[in-house]
DNA sequence: TTTAATGTTCATGA
DNA sequence: TTCATGAACATTAA
């Protein structure tokens, strides 16, 4: 489910869901999905009583800033979170929820995650800022955060794929595998083009269109290839606009000629092979 | 039966 | 150090 604009439309409706809201108790179904050291039922304690204060984003992480501690969540590839008021509560647990959070006020927000690759982990509200700084996150794709000559120069130093770079969340936050398809197919470029070759003029396209598309897709609600809601069960809308995701052997909305399906990184990716040429 | 799927992290070898 | 590759995590659906 998640890229960056799937992730943001998660913290809007988990804001207005469980802000101001008292845990009361945690059960943890799969101890995996927990990045700790202590056993699982002390790390569970640690959380009674705590008040969510606010829930923000960075890059594709979600931190929920508790009354002392800050939870880091991440989720992967099909993390979801569902909440249920009081009185609608299920009387047993979906098939793959793996963390509850029992409210004082009798509701409930359960973490749901198929592929079970999701993960949590609580932290000091001190230290956020080295968390992300320990995994050399990049900048948000903001205009403001995103600063063209920073990038350039980090694309200058790597003869990776661009769309391995892209992906890798150094060089800017937010991005998978459905919006770097969706950027390089808008900005011309191949996905396999070495990124030390891109001129300075494709740099700036990229750096706008990322900044575009994951805006836009940030206001259409985000989007997403599996049946997807939102923990308010609103479905993302931005799914409609994608030109070149999964549109296997369709034509090209530019050329019509048709789109092709490779391989890069160990990713699919789909490009059009007349838009998007590959030189040197 | 095989393969691929919205992501990150770790191990291995060049 | 850097990079590429593959595996791991685990399940479902085509």
């Amino acid at each position: 489910m998640p890229e960056l604009p799937e992730v943001e439309a998660v913290r809007k409706g988990l804001n207005q869901l469980v802000q101001g809201k008292v845990i009361q108790q945690v059960t943890v179904d799969w101890p995996n999905i927990i990045d700790t050291t202590l056993p699982i039922d002390e790390w569970s304690q640690l959380l009674q009583n705590e008040r969510i204060e606010k829930i923000e984003r960075r890059g594709k992480y979600l931190i929920i800033y508790l009354t002392h501690w800050a939870l880091i969540s991440h989720l992967r590839m099909e993390g979801k979170y569902n909440f249920y008021p009081k009185g609608q509560v299920p009387s047993q647990k979906g098939k793959h929820v793996h963390v509850r959070f029992l409210m004082t006020d009798g509701s409930q927000l359960e973490y749901d995650d198929v592929r079970k690759f999701g993960r949590m982990t609580l932290i000091d509200p001190q230290g956020v800022g080295r968390y992300f700084e320990e995994r050399k996150l990049g900048p948000e794709p903001t205009k403001e955060q995103f600063r063209l000559d920073d990038f350039a120069s980090s694309l200058k130093k790597t003869k990776r794929a661009i769309k391995t770079v892209l992906l890798d969340q150094k060089s800017v936050a937010g991005l998978g595998n459905i919006y770097v398809d969706e950027v390089l197919f808008r900005s011309k470029i191949h996905p396999e083009t070495k990124a030390d070759l891109l001129t300075l003029n494709q740099v700036e396209t990229l750096r706008e269109q990322i900044i575009q598309v994951l805006q836009e897709a940030t206001a259409k609600g985000g989007s997403t290839i599996r049946t997807y809601k939102n923990s308010l069960g609103e479905l993302g809308q931005y799914q409609k606009e994608l030109q070149i995701y999964g549109r296997t052997g369709a034509l090209c909305i530019h050329c019509q000629t048709p789109i092709e399906k490779i391989k890069v990184g160990g990713r699919g990716t789909h490009y059009c092979p007349k838009c998007q040429p590959l030189k040197a």
